[in-house]
DNA sequence: ACTGAAAACTAACTAATGTTCGTTACCCTT
DNA sequence: AAGGGTAACGAACATTAGTTAGTTTTCAGT
């Protein structure tokens, strides 16, 4: 088994990073940090990766890569274009839920990718996006949702998950449950009692 | 007019330093990034500024400042509480789309604040978010709105406008207006037709 | 025109950054 | 037991960071 204590070891790394990365933003971030954190010096990370940013790239292209994915799975079912709406955005809260930190870093920090990466990553995400919007569009073509315009609709619903990292933490208050629960509720029914 | 030229130079530096703290991060700002945008050496600006970080600080609790005196007004009119919140989300709108770049480093680099200001920060936003969170109580306390968690509505609807820096521009296809109207739909009454 | 302050400049300092180098310890296979 | 590759290390590299010091320029008020 050698490849899998190796694997094990930059996967470490990465999932400390991506932690750090959260905390301290990518540039606030020091390797000897991110070594400190890991239990080794910071010039032994470079057996296990190449440079500190491809350290972002690889936690950046995991998650778009799981988001793409999972869009293409929800997209392909028969369900209705609410449902798979609200599948979309059990998605995001689940991932966040679960794989925080890296979504995080996704989320803020890809910016700071070297540029022939930070073209795909944008790529990336104009995909996703337009998946996402083109099932806002057929609901509304079906008349299950109201006539708006689809960009305003779709980033309501990104941007309200991506700050669940902001203030949830699980098990306080509220389940992850309940948090699915509530925020489909305002956003597919609306604040307004009606 | 002395004080007037002062503080005009004074004030272009924090203009450019959010534009470009807004684009490449904090730390990802040099000083004299920022001097060749200012159109001076870096050494310069210390006849302006006392230190790299009082920028941040200035910036930050200038936005911050202007939420919470505009909660204070809002809060104080005699309209109902769908309207309340419909006058913050356009405030928040208005905001974003008049001073961008500033609103932007208020919501993402505030966390690299030093000590004592980041204390004060974190306070000023919690203030805030507790007004914004009394008024959603209130609508629903007076059968307004929906019986959903506060903190969840709260939350969406500030991740909601917080978002419109990245794709928002102006004159593009969506004026200002036809964003408020939009958003505040899908906000209010909600993505599904009922 | 003179003066004194405000504000610009050049140069430099210290600290920290990402990364590389050469070497050493470890450990699995033979 | 020996060999060889993997992964750890300390030291050092060049670069860049924020900031300060000292000096010169600009310019409004007398």
């Amino acid at each position: 088994m050698v490849k899998t204590k190796k694997l094990s070891k930059r996967e470490l790394i990465l999932t400390e990073a991506a932690k750090l990365f959260k905390d301290r933003g990518y540039g606030g971030t020091s390797m000897r940090d991110l070594a400190g954190q890991v239990g080794m010096e910071a010039a032994s990370m470079y057996n296990h990766i190449k440079a500190k940013d491809e350290i972002l790239a690889s936690i950046c292209f995991r998650i778009s890569g799981l988001y793409i994915s999972q869009l293409g799975e929800i997209s392909a079912t028969e369900a209705s274009y609410g449902d798979k709406i609200k599948a979309l955005i059990r998605l995001h809260i689940r991932l966040m839920v679960e794989d925080g930190p890296a979504v995080s870093v996704a989320n803020h920090d890809w910016k700071y990718l070297p540029e022939p990466k930070l073209g795909e990553f944008k790529q990336a995400r104009k995909t996703y996006e337009k998946g996402f919007a083109a099932l806002i569009e057929a609901g509304i073509a079906a008349g299950e949702f109201q006539p708006v315009n689809v960009s305003v609709a779709l980033f309501t619903i990104l941007s309200a998950v991506r700050w669940i990292e902001l203030w949830f933490r699980p098990g306080r208050e509220l389940s992850a449950e309940e948090l699915e629960a509530n925020i489909i509720t305002v956003l597919l029914n609306g604040l307004e009692r009606k």
